[in-house]
RNA sequence: GCCCAGGUAGCUCAGUCGGUAGAGCAGAGGACUGAAAAUCCUCGUGUCGAUGGUUCGAUUCCGUCCCUGGGCA
């Protein structure tokens, strides 16, 4: 991380799924003379529009969006391509004296990019395919058990059902001979990469249940289910990993004859609300996070961005 | 109007041979370091429809009433 990189100032917004982040990001970035940089994990990939709620066609044309279909969706990417490709859109941004707004609900991408990753490598798949195999061989409480053998201390930390876990502890130590318990101490996220300020939008929950439930509806509406047909057609099948995201699957599932399509509507939806859930465990652990009311205190969050940049 | 079957957790239902009740789903809470829209963990008190009666004790048995299905007129 370079130096002055830490005196960049990022506004970064987030919030659950259905929140209003995107448009809101829009409008501060018109406000500051600003540029969007997505950290969503989802809506990097191409030809994954409606159901990725990416920004609109208009919004993208107010305001430069930057890290939104930069790969196919069976290109690997992870928090740390995030990260990685976000310094330096950042860097660039910033560079041209405009000002960087970062807008996402991934949580993990957004930590990586504030705090950084421990110094891990990357995934391997034929390793984990091998470590998979073997799960499902001899169960998970057996893989379980050979972690615990090379690194009690993760073990100690994964349940054991949590396979994907055990197979990255068992990945990384199978890599570089350590194991993750140490390079997680070694890290911590202590270091500080920008200037940030982290905005968060709070709902009632039952608003954002129902505004849930209601961009599902016009996802359906505006033809989701023929993206996802045409991305089956395009060879993209429905085990790659972002087919397997909140409505992909769940389509993928109807075109299989799996379920009706009324119930798969109904589960997309339920399982989004557990999703935005899963998000705000994370955000609300965010100490960092400043909490407005959204939209009713848009007001003021124009009031903090100000002051941030000034 | 009559007959039958029901009314128990937000929903669908089980159950209590009379000692104030439990599953699934929904929902809630939590974890998270290169797959994160993924993956994983934990959590069940509700006037047992209302009201009388029998009983030491009723959600459970009996009566009446109300409501919801279905059938017959």
């Amino acid at each position: 991380m370079a130096e002055e990189a830490r005196n960049i100032k990022l506004i970064i917004v987030q919030g659950p799924t259905a929140s209003g982040k995107s448009e809101l990001a829009v409008r501060l970035a018109e406000l500051f003379s600003g540029e969007i940089v997505n950290a969503d994990s989802m809506q990097v990939y191409r030809y994954m529009d409606i159901g990725t709620a990416k920004p609109t066609p208009e919004q993208m044309r107010r305001v430069p969006h930057h890290l939104i279909d930069i790969v196919d969706p069976d290109q690997p990417f992870s928090a740390a391509d995030f990260r990685r490709e976000a310094e330096k859109v950042i860097a660039d941004i910033a560079g041209r004296g405009r000002k960087v707004i970062v807008c996402g609900g991934t949580g993990m991408y957004i930590r990586a990019l504030a705090r950084g990753l421990m110094a891990s490598p990357g995934g391997d798949e034929a390793l984990r395919d091998e470590l998979r195999e073997l799960a499902g061989r001899e169960g998970n409480e057996a893989l379980h058990r050979r972690l615990a053998e090379v690194d009690p201390d993760s073990a100690a930390r994964i349940h054991y059902n949590d396979r994907f876990r055990v197979i990255r502890a068992l990945e990384v130590y199978r890599i570089t001979g350590q194991p993750v318990s140490h390079l997680r101490l070694v890290h911590g996220f202590d270091s500080v990469h920008y200037n940030y300020l982290k905005i968060g939008l709070s709902l009632e929950r039952s608003t954002l249940y129902r505004n849930i439930d209601n961009r599902v509806d016009s996802m359906i509406i505006n033809g989701f289910l023929d993206e996802v047909k045409a991305l089956l057609f395009a060879g993209y099948p429905a085990d790659l990993k972002p087919m397997r995201s909140l409505g992909y699957r769940h389509m993928c599932d109807y075109i299989e004859g799996a379920v009706s399509f009324g119930d798969a509507v109904t589960l997309m939806k339920r399982d989004t609300r557990r999703y935005a859930k899963r998000q705000l465990t994370w955000f609300n652990r965010d100490s960092e996070i400043k909490w407005i009311e959204y939209p009713e205190n848009v007001a003021i969050i124009e009031h903090i961005v100000n002051d941030h940049f000034d």
